[in-house]
DNA sequence: CATTGTTATGTCTGGCGAAACATAACGCCG
DNA sequence: CGGCGTTATGTTTCGCCAGACATAACAATG
């Protein structure tokens, strides 16, 4: 129960980013290509490049550039759009842990302690 | 598009807590009833009922006391548990809008602007 | 010029949560 | 004691989204 874990979501009109697309951004990052990133996490190839599509779609600018064919097929990395992004969602998330500690505690504590194995 | 929702949710192991039941406790606590919360919040009594029974289920004690019958049917009202965890909630939401003012600026001036009329 | 691994896109289907519908229990109050 | 509005709970149906499956385009490279 110890790692009580934070989901922030953030709506800008019909415009969201998650968790979910925060890990997707790293993946890439760290892969280099869309595929093996959908694939580190555990999902289908359609959907990380549905969700990179609805991040490109969403911005002013692309946070992921994509190519096709040559070398090893192609691949795919993070714009500086895609990086300060990032960056900044993760810097909020360690904001609001620094900052409402206090209130998490307070209503963890009132949480039933897991009785499951 | 200025108003920015800030989604968050609290995972503490199986037990959630967001702002859908952060909404519904404030409106029982202003009707009285679950059914009239549900009403106002647009949806239906069976929804917002298995919202509470779960609250209720993942906390030490419940966050909300109800009774049927009686002069009016019944009623439900927060639990001093139950506005504690309301109370201490929208804490946190403002904590995290003051100390993350910066970070949710500087993503949002990367956002599209909503083209929609 | 065939091979290769990736991006890009479409269709179809199953499962699951949500909503709709139904009903019982309860307790005051006129 | 019957009516009322609410809590409480079960069943059944429906919509939709996720995943499975299929396929084309692409560019280097040997």
């Amino acid at each position: 129960m110890d790692p009580t874990r934070l989901m922030l979501r953030l709506y800008f009109g019909p415009v969201m980013f998650g968790p979910g697309k925060a890990d997707l951004l790293e993946a890439i990052a760290a892969e280099g290509s869309i595929s093996a990133a959908g694939r580190r996490m555990g999902m289908s190839y359609k959907r990380a490049w549905s969700l990179v599509e609805a991040m490109n779609a969403g911005f002013v600018e692309p946070l992921v550039d994509s190519a096709r064919g040559g070398a090893h097929g192609g691949g795919a990395h993070l714009t500086a759009a895609g990086e300060t992004v990032l960056a900044q969602y993760r810097a909020l998330e360690a904001r609001l842990r620094e900052a409402g500690a206090t209130e998490i505690a307070t209503i963890g504590a009132l949480v039933k302690p897991d009785v499951s194995g």
